[in-house]
DNA sequence: TGTTTGACGGACA
DNA sequence: CTGTCCGCCAAAC
């Protein structure tokens, strides 16, 4: 097991314990995984999920309430289903943003 | 093995 | 508001 493999499992437990309904960053992820100052790892850890993953990976917008995913649109969709809307095309992070 | 890319973020124009 | 620049570094090439 080397480091960048406990970097990614800290990342998939970490988006794991996103709660429904809410959203988290890049940025927060990766400070919460303890890679601060290396929020891309989280982009590219979430863009190698294997295809059945459970993870809830369309939990995960950047920074400025944007969804940066190659799959936005179905992203979007997983978040409607949970109530989580856009407007103009942004997230109001200061209300669905988790608070971890 | 060297170079480029990219699901970021923050600073700045 | 949009766009550029830079630090960052695993993956892809």
């Amino acid at each position: 097991m080397t480091a960048i493999d406990d970097v990614k499992e800290e990342i998939w437990q970490w988006v794991a314990a996103i709660p429904p309904g809410k959203v988290a960053t890049y940025g927060q992820i990766a400070r919460l995984a303890g890679i601060p100052n290396k929020p891309r790892m989280v982009g590219t850890v979430l863009n190698h999920l294997p295809a059945g993953s459970k993870l809830p990976w369309f939990r995960v917008i950047n920074s400025a309430g944007r969804l940066s995913s190659p799959s936005a649109d179905r992203q979007q969709q997983h978040l409607a289903d949970e109530g989580v809307h856009l407007l103009n095309g942004r997230i109001n992070l200061k209300l669905y943003q988790w608070d971890a």
